[in-house]
DNA sequence: AAATTAATGGCAAACGTTTACAAAATATGG
DNA sequence: CCATATTTTGTAAACGTTTGCCATTAATTT
């Protein structure tokens, strides 16, 4: 790759034309790969491009064609503040693929008191980007807000019901069934639940699909085995074990059930052995922790895929054609179940 | 906060103009707070464009002042692969600051193979950036090629000897000095330092500056107790406990001290009271652990700051001055260091 | 009151593209 | 070989700003 000398004029359009004799307009057209210029003189006009090391300038093209070929991505603040990296690696794949398409990622921080102001992006405003993907729930007066987006925006692993914006969202309350009745397959019965089941669309959906694995099951639901707090939206750190031990626990993530497993072994619980436990979201928690945890995968790759296709076609057809696109996850398992049934055969045999 | 009606046109200079009967030349100054405006009519407008919820173009205006308003932020792939989110927090504070300063921050994950390649970040050709800060140690011939920029550029938290780029970092060889120095006081001889030095700058100051303590402190240097690994550029998961133990390590991260004293626990010892345990970065990991690690703060909140005004001053002159700006850590003592002295004390008193 | 200076405002061009349309060149058909 | 259709290339305008310079008006000095 050759640098260009700081003292160069950058090389346009016209830089090109003149060095041929065409005129910039037939350039354009020519390295756009539109109609109306012969093979041979495009084939000339790409080799002279690259010789000349031309780089369209976006900003120019932006202005014309009212595009910036970025995309926003809006994460809240309070995801960066977590111990883990997940909304990194997402967007870093999100970045990836839309590079790979010629466009631009642009990441902005959603700061708690803009949220509560209603204040938008400041590159939203600033017209900076063309579209914008939201990384997960905010206040709903805030979402609100963009019904009426003058650009295409999309919900990423959150819905809202009552808010008419595109959603792409891992089928939670599918996988949330899935997880349970893993540990009900094992022969469990007493299963806990933990997380905030009153913050996310997410939690919400995994906890219904817990609870649907029970019902299903013909399990009795133990209203002391379900672990939430109203207030906290945060990371449950403080939460309360339940006076009588499940046999097993789902954990809404990772995270959390990396701290659970840790004061299981405090309180001298053994994993598997006395309590099971199964988790969401399959980061790196779930194999760092000294027993590795059986864990529902995303789906990442797939879920960033969809989205990133979705959101550029909804640049080309601005319909407003409300669609919420769900996406399977699997399970993962590792060593933090425990077959009940199992060890009943080996009793009995 | 007034939504706009998708159907509206954007309201610009012109639609200003026109509502107030003025000229849209007047309209760019006023707004600009630029001088051959009377105050009246500053005012005036200034009413007028909030009213009509008027917001720059910034692309218009990037056109015209070959200016984004745009810095980017270039990330090496493997920062993100880690299970730690330093970067992340990290590049939250750095983007908040530009937004502060109506600079928007933008990320790009600097892929393996584009550092290879001497693949230049497309932000960069696309003319979507006004400036650059590179955020960690990369390929040397890579970053030769940012000597030449048309841009200013800085490297962040790095630097390299042979290459003539400004760098913001952290004075680590005064921090690692400083934390061996405390564990000398705590009467400790027998230190071993855990990361690899052949890797980045960082680390490499960071092991020297523990080197300069065991020798300002007379103490023989056990190579032994240096665990390196040529090859292994990553977390260092794997690596061997030295055959005799020392009472205390220095761990290039904390990260790695958490593995370090998960794996010395399962080994049967106690920390800190078989062995202490010192680390850098000062991220949530440390506080994480089931022993809190006494650990070296990195003032990121300053680092930041630093960074962000050393580029935006380059921005506004765009002289050559070679520049490396030191900035001083800080220790935040927690309970992994034993005190050996405190003991000797308690026996003999 | 005339002459000079200072303050305020406007005109036109420019940034590098794209777009609609006009013009020129070439091909096609009878 | 001329008329027409088709392909290829060019012209001019536009996107929303800023900038240099000119015009007008007001303020100040003689």
């Amino acid at each position: 790759m050759v640098m260009a000398n700081p003292k160069d004029k950058r090389v346009s359009l016209t830089t090109i034309a003149e060095s041929i004799g065409v005129s910039k307009v037939t350039i354009s057209k020519a390295l756009n790969d539109k109609e109306g210029v012969s093979d041979e003189l495009r084939k000339e006009i790409k080799a002279k491009a690259k010789e000349l090391n031309y780089h369209i300038n976006v900003i120019a093209k932006g202005l014309k064609t009212n595009q910036t070929y970025n995309i926003g991505i809006l994460i809240p603040e309070r995801f960066v503040q977590t111990s883990n990296n997940y909304y990194f690696e997402l967007y870093t794949k999100m970045a990836k693929k839309f590079n790979e398409l010629n466009y631009t990622a642009v990441m902005e921080i959603l700061e708690a008191k803009s949220e509560e102001n209603l204040e938008f992006p400041k590159m939203y405003n600033h017209g900076k980007i063309d579209a914008l993907i939201i990384m997960g729930q905010c206040n709903k007066d805030y979402l609100k807000l963009f019904c009426l987006a003058k650009m295409p925006v999309i919900f990423f692993d959150f819905y809202d019901s009552e808010i008419q914006v595109d959603s792409i969202i891992v089928d939670n309350y599918y996988s949330g069934t899935d997880i349970t009745k893993l540990l009900i397959k094992n022969g469990h019965k007493d299963i806990a639940f933990i997380g905030n089941i009153y913050s996310t669309s997410s939690i919400r959906d995994r906890f219904l699909g817990y609870y649907r694995a029970l019902l299903e099951a013909n399990i009795e639901i133990n209203y002391d085995y379900v672990i939430s707090d109203r207030d906290n939206l945060g990371n449950l750190h403080e939460f309360e074990l339940p006076k009588n031990m499940p046999t097993a626990f789902v954990c809404n993530n990772d995270q959390l059930a990396y701290n659970l497993l840790n004061r299981l072994i405090e309180k001298g619980y053994k994993v598997p052995e006395d309590v099971s436990i199964v988790t969401f979201d399959n980061t790196i928690y779930s194999e760092l922790s000294s027993v590795k945890l059986t864990s529902v995968d995303n789906n990442d790759d797939e879920l960033v895929a969809i989205a990133v296709k979705a959101i550029i076609k909804k640049l080309s057809k601005p319909e407003k054609v409300y669609d919420r696109i769900l996406v399977k996850a699997r399970i993962v398992e590792r060593d933090s179940v425990k077959d009940l049934k199992g060890e009943i055969y080996e009793i009995s045999s």
